[in-house]
DNA sequence: TCTGGGGTCCTAGGACCC
DNA sequence: TCTGGGGTCCTAGGACCC
């Protein structure tokens, strides 16, 4: 979540600016990733299920999504797989497959557009809904039914008068349930609970606010803005006692974000030891970035490679590149010279060659992307071994897209 | 508890320019 | 001939979220 969105006033871009009659739903569905399994395997139902990494508890991985019996062992998201099946031995372990999720993810946002709402996408499993009536509580139980019925899962909702207290709400509904959290109640539930029960407070700030004898919400809202802001910086200080107070945006917007970024990043089964096979594998993730790339056909500035050394020391360096590369193939000057009179073709217009995705390491992106990478690999200083490899392409920001928009 | 993968935003220091 | 102050770009790292 974005720090300057809690005090910036709306703006008019795209989505529909709600009233003070308005609410804001958040729907988040319960156990996603373990109910699309359950739902392909039915015979898992009722089972400890985890999914997560390949599958295999042996090997290295994290926790995607735990259902709630196998959370009743302690088992949760980002908990390291090994871990998971020592504390739930009879888990059933499942590969994360994310194309199904998102296929299923697809359906329920359609089903949503359904009713009368503006939606906006916050991730697989979750979106806000901006809505005009006086009954949120009856919304929210047809938005639970439609996603029922269409798609066949479960899911809680959470009601606020900003995006941050129906979020925080969906906390308090889960699972299956509804919940209604406003600014006249906010402080009495959320007073006692220490600031990491904020979203966008997480464990490391929790810890520094601590150290400045601040151990719940409350206090946070009470927290003096100087002191705030020179522990944490002008922005995020004094936005964090907002965030105590409960106090955000109100703009729902059914207008997709525009990916800033594409990446892809391994991490070895065994560490690394040979200089050669990093080189190999960061030409492996550059010319798989370089096929997102050409699937968004939008030209990228900089690249970035991402080392993180044994035992968990990570490392990033990065270059912009000396021009933009862009997969919508065109005329250099030299060609442009030997064929006077043409133009060059804007994207989307017929006629333009496109680099074509399921070629890895084909055409001109594969090749600049590859370069850059392994130019910027190597000025890591490879003194221990590499657990992981990163390669990150930052595509050129589209004019009006910069963030004082 | 030996810690995935894919993103976003903020901070801070140095370079460089006027 | 010692040095101001602001603005912007580049780069590395931190933190957070799902």
């Amino acid at each position: 979540m974005r720090a300057r969105a809690a005090t910036r006033g709306d703006d008019a871009r795209g989505g529909r600016i709600l009233n003070d009659v308005d609410w804001i739903l958040h729907v988040d569905l319960d156990q996603f990733i373990a109910a699309v399994e359950i739902a392909r395997h039915p015979e898992l139902q009722g089972r400890p299920v985890i999914v997560g990494g390949k599958g295999d508890p042996a090997q290295r991985g994290v926790v995607a999504t735990a259902s709630y019996e196998a959370r009743e062992f302690g088992v949760h998201s980002g908990m390291p797989l090994r871990t998971a099946q020592r504390k739930c031995p009879d888990a059933v372990f499942l590969p994360s497959d994310s194309p199904a999720y998102e296929e299923v993810s697809e359906r329920v946002m359609a089903a949503l557009r359904e009713l009368p709402v503006v939606v906006e996408i916050a991730g697989w499993d979750e979106a806000f809904l901006g809505a005009g009536t006086d009954d949120p509580e009856g919304l929210a139980q047809r938005v639970r039914d439609i996603v029922k019925q269409r798609c066949g899962l479960e899911s809680s909702v959470g009601i606020g008068d900003n995006k941050l207290r129906a979020k925080t709400a969906t906390g308090f509904a889960k699972p299956g349930g509804i919940h209604r959290l406003t600014q006249a109640d906010w402080l009495p539930v959320m007073a006692h609970r220490p600031p990491d029960a904020l979203w966008g407070v997480g464990s490391r700030t929790a810890a520094k606010l601590a150290e400045l004898g601040i151990t719940t919400v409350g206090q946070l809202a009470e927290a003096d803005r100087d002191e705030l802001a020179a522990r944490f910086g002008p922005t995020m200080g004094p936005f964090f006692r907002v965030l105590a107070h409960g106090w955000g945006d109100r703009e729902v917007t059914a207008t997709p974000q525009v990916p800033k970024s594409r990446s892809r990043e391994t991490t070895f089964q065994q560490n690394l030891t040979d200089r050669a096979e990093a080189d190999a594998a960061v030409r492996d993730l550059a010319r798989r970035v370089a096929d997102d790339v050409a699937a968004e056909g939008r030209p990228v500035a900089r690249v970035a490679v991402k080392v993180r050394f044994a035992p968990f020391l990570t490392k990033t360096r990065s270059t912009t590149l000396p021009e933009p590369v862009d997969p919508v193939a065109r005329l250099s000057p030299g060609e442009r010279q030997e064929q006077p009179g043409q133009e060059r073709e804007q994207p989307g217009q017929p006629g333009q060659e496109r680099e074509q995705p399921g070629q890895p390491g084909r055409g001109r992106v594969g090749e600049v992307l590859e370069r850059a990478a392994l130019a910027v690999l190597g000025r890591f200083e490879f003194d221990r071994p590499v657990r992981l490899l990163g390669v990150r392409a930052e595509f050129v920001i589209p004019p009006g897209h910069d963030r004082e928009e």
